[in-house]
DNA sequence: TCCAGTGTCAAACAGTGTTCGAGTGCGGAA
DNA sequence: TTCCGCACTCGAACACTGTTTGACACTGGA
């Protein structure tokens, strides 16, 4: 007695079931696309989109592809290395200028600006890349790049290695902020300007003779502007840096 | 029929098992401390140090604390909420010194030195802190601590204000990224330094005349001094700092 | 003596990542 | 043509997870 039935008879119910389909009509196969790396990513892709890293289970995905979670572990090791695909994949996108090293400040905050737009183009990939080390020819490619541009700077080979890891880190972590918004201090989900609230109503509680700076500067404190805020943090790395350039020309070209 | 037993006849068996013990030598309620928001705070950062966050679960906790994990949930309301409680807990510990503008550069660092430390104290608090905002005094404190220390120096209150929440993003990045320690990209988990050394032959086998550069600085890139890369993003948002702190004060005593 | 309220907790629920092993179809050798 | 091994699929199961439910115990006050 068959106990599993062929791929042409796993047909949903109705009216044909039961019937037999001829072989060369192969309808799962014709649904969806072949079970590859790339595939699986792409559902992924999607499935992140639409809800987000904590909603992506292997059998939402597995589900997005018309398959079982199972068949996903043959291509992929597990759910993390699935993750650092996704990550790869869009770290792709990252396009760079040719380096001028004449205009490095502004080719710095450009940097920082394409890496902030690639990890917002999806739901939550600044969660995923998080302590995430892009690997591969893209991460040679942007190493490459950076001293290209900052080398005739005279900014010293050890602060340009460590500007690459640190803007990473500062963008990074920005951008893993602002995707997870605010969460209430108590655990219960609330509508973002609801903690604000909560938070500001606080503020302005606290007895004004201990804390008379922060009340006066209650606006500011409050008034969160992320575009502002990134650039505040990229300009401050940046300004931190032509310290190196400056003290670096100085002693090329001594005024004294 | 006594489906469910007292708690003086729960006790482990032995040789003692099955013989009632008096009412009045209650051995639970001497063996453990009355479970109150505090102690389970304190259990979950023993279960944090011992195994880690991935490790850390609701019923871990109540183990640790000789109980169910559903007693949790009458003190608390969720997992995230004992998160906070663990993160509150662990930022009080956060000294501040008494503030001194003159010296406001090095208090700066000393801040951030303060909390890396204090980040740095439990297992995977960095982890925990992350996309959390610390709520209550010890946030306020801050705040006018740094409002305090800067305001004198000329530094603008925006830049004040972005400057708290950009240092603390950096320093919790930071942190994160240091307990994350580096992941496999592959998914499998293996010695750090067998990672490293993947990465760097990776690096090594890049074609000489296309990344001229990054081969030639591989030493100083997988060179990875933390408190020396710390320090460098420290010193270099501190100098940021500074134009502004220089800026303002020629506009107040002008040289010309 | 009763009662309301505070606190406890076994059991269950719905979900997770991952593994196992039986099963499939296909390319190539015999 | 027959057969075999291999790449691949996937249902079922395992050992977990966070959280809820509802029955229960205990305590202080009326």
């Amino acid at each position: 007695m068959l106990e599993r039935m062929g791929p042409a008879m796993r047909e949903p119910s109705g009216p044909t079931a039961g019937i037999p389909e001829p072989p060369w009509y192969r309808p799962e196969a014709a649904r969806r696309a072949p079970l590859t790396r790339e595939a699986i990513v792409d559902a992924a892709l999607s499935v992140l989109d639409a809800v987000g890293m904590d909603g992506l289970s292997m059998r939402r995905v597995a589900q997005e592809l018309g398959t079982g979670a199972a068949s996903l572990y043959w291509h992929v090791r597990n759910k993390d290395e699935l993750f650092q695909l996704v990550f790869d994949r869009v770290t792709r996108d990252v396009v760079l200028p040719e380096p001028d090293s004449a205009h490095w400040q502004e080719q710095l905050k450009v940097l920082g600006y394409e890496m902030r737009k690639v990890l917002s183009k999806h739901r939550d990939v600044a969660r995923i890349s998080f302590g995430r080390v892009p690997t591969g020819p893209q991460m040679a490619l942007l190493t490459e790049w950076l001293f290209t541009l900052l080398q005739p700077t005279g900014i010293p080979d050890r602060a340009i290695a460590y500007i690459g890891d640190i803007a990473g880190l500062y963008v990074g972590a920005f951008c893993f902020e602002e995707s997870l918004g605010l969460s209430s201090p108590t655990g219960e989900d609330l509508p973002p300007e609801q903690i604000v609230e909560m938070f500001r109503g606080y503020m302005e509680s606290l007895p004004a003779e201990r804390f008379p700076r922060t009340l006066a500067s209650l606006e500011l404190i409050f008034d969160f502007n992320p575009e502002d805020r990134f650039e505040f943090g990229l300009d401050l790395m940046i300004s931190g840096l032509e310290k190196y350039a400056e003290r670096a020309s100085k002693r090329t070209t001594p005024r004294k």
